[in-house]
DNA sequence: TCTGGGGTCCTTAATCTA
DNA sequence: TCTGTAGATTAAGGACCC
């Protein structure tokens, strides 16, 4: 018997948080709406209806010049758990069609529905299903791309929004990317483009006359490679349904650059202790400490540290956190952004929810003792003992 | 124009180690 | 023991994505 040709598709709900808006409340629903921060406020769009892109808003616009361009528009700002919760929703859906289900993000899926033709009917016909099935169940539209790979699946997905689909056969791949522009191409971003600008090439068809040699010059070698694979459409097929996380992080802007280091040290102890808290729900330590930090000038810096044991506990995270702030490697001016995470985990360390009173009281790293010092003066009490057993309670 | 937050992956430079 | 080197690992930043 042959085996049955790859077929992924890819789902995408159409402005997915601005949509879920509309569908809760009545009056949004036809007008220009932006999910983002308020105006006023620093900030970006994070999703707008359809109806607000026509003003020539779009994600990731500050949120100064949207309201530049619409100031009669509805500006909210986004609920993410009530997104979460309807993404989950979805993707549950899809599973009861479809085995193989790996959701990208919080509003886009793949999925290898190879061989499911005798099921569930040709490409169309699942596509159709996947997309009635969404719309029935939550009031949502969803664009629906087919194809023989992962890349094609998305840009036919993209091709058809809203409210669309698209099924490109392998043998239509080629004359479907010819005329799509370079930059649909994955991790074609702005300085890239930058960087191959003055070979005057606009289209995926154009590109794909350019030397390889030339391209190299221009990108780099692996950059290079990896877009004459997607040129010709080349790309892999694998549904990755189970995904570990790599790691967990907060981060804050400020309304106003912050140079006070009092209230620099609360913010950074609130993060630190949120990332311990996702970290303790999800069962991981981590071994690496990265501290961020933004300044006015939008210059960005990361500074990390590797401990000697994993670590889940905010009262560490927060010491080593503020000990790579303060060792004087980053300037001292005011800062736009502080950020704290956790990574470097591997499978065994999970679960290991004893680990920080132990490894904590074992640590002898001077830089650690000297931060975690500094912060029991600072507090008037030992923040950590030798043979302490408990838990921190704040 | 003035840029959020939470991620992943890649490149490069510095440092460690055999 | 010293020195040079290659490869591995770590650190930092950049680019990108949703």
């Amino acid at each position: 018997m042959p085996t049955p040709e790859t077929l992924i598709a890819h789902i995408d709900l159409d402005a997915f948080f601005a949509s879920v808006e509309q569908r809760d409340n009545p009056a949004y629903r036809g007008k220009p709406l932006i999910v983002g921060a308020l105006p006023g406020k620093r900030g970006v769009v994070a999703a707008c209806s359809y109806e607000a892109r026509a003003f020539g808003i779009h994600s990731a616009m500050p949120i100064s010049k949207a309201y530049r361009l619409c100031p009669n528009g509805i500006y909210v700002q986004p609920g993410i758990a009530r997104y979460h919760a309807e993404s989950h929703r979805i993707m549950q859906l899809l599973e009861e069609l479809v085995p193989a289900v790996e959701k990208a993000s919080i509003d886009e899926a793949y999925l290898d529905i190879s061989g499911l033709e005798q099921i569930l009917g040709s490409p169309e016909q699942i596509g159709t299903k996947l997309r009635q099935r969404i719309a029935a169940a939550t009031g949502l539209t969803a664009s629906v791309g087919i194809g023989p790979n992962r890349l094609i699946a998305k840009l036919a997905s993209e091709a058809c929004k809203p409210n669309g689909l698209k099924v490109v056969n392998a043998d239509a791949v080629l004359g479907f990317l010819a005329p799509l522009p370079i930059g649909n191409l994955r991790g074609m971003g702005k300085q890239t483009l930058r960087k191959i600008a003055d070979l005057n090439i606009s289209t995926i068809g154009e590109l794909r006359a350019v030397s390889p040699a030339t391209l190299e010059a221009h990108i780099g070698k692996a950059a290079a490679a990896s877009f004459r694979r997607q040129m010709f459409g080349i790309a892999s097929s694998k549904i990755v349904t189970t995904r570990q996380r790599k790691s967990i992080s907060k981060e804050t802007t400020f309304s106003q650059d912050l140079s006070d280091l009092t209230e620099l040290h609360d913010v950074l102890r609130n993060l630190a202790a949120q990332v311990a808290r996702t970290a303790r729900r999800e069962q991981l330590a981590g071994r690496v400490i990265t501290l961020k930090i933004r300044y006015a000038d939008f210059t960005t810096f990361t500074r990390q540290y590797t401990l000697a044991q994993p670590t889940q506990d905010e009262r560490l995270l927060l010491a080593t956190g503020w000990n790579l702030f303060s060792n004087n490697t980053l300037p001292l001016k005011p800062v736009r952004l502080i950020g704290i995470g956790i990574s470097d985990w591997d499978a065994q360390n999970q679960l290991q929810t004893e680990l920080f009173s132990q490894q904590a009281a074992n640590t002898t790293h001077p830089k650690i003792l000297a931060a975690i010092d500094k912060l029991s003066d600072k507090y008037g009490k030992p923040l950590l003992q030798v043979g302490a057993n408990k838990r921190s309670s704040s």
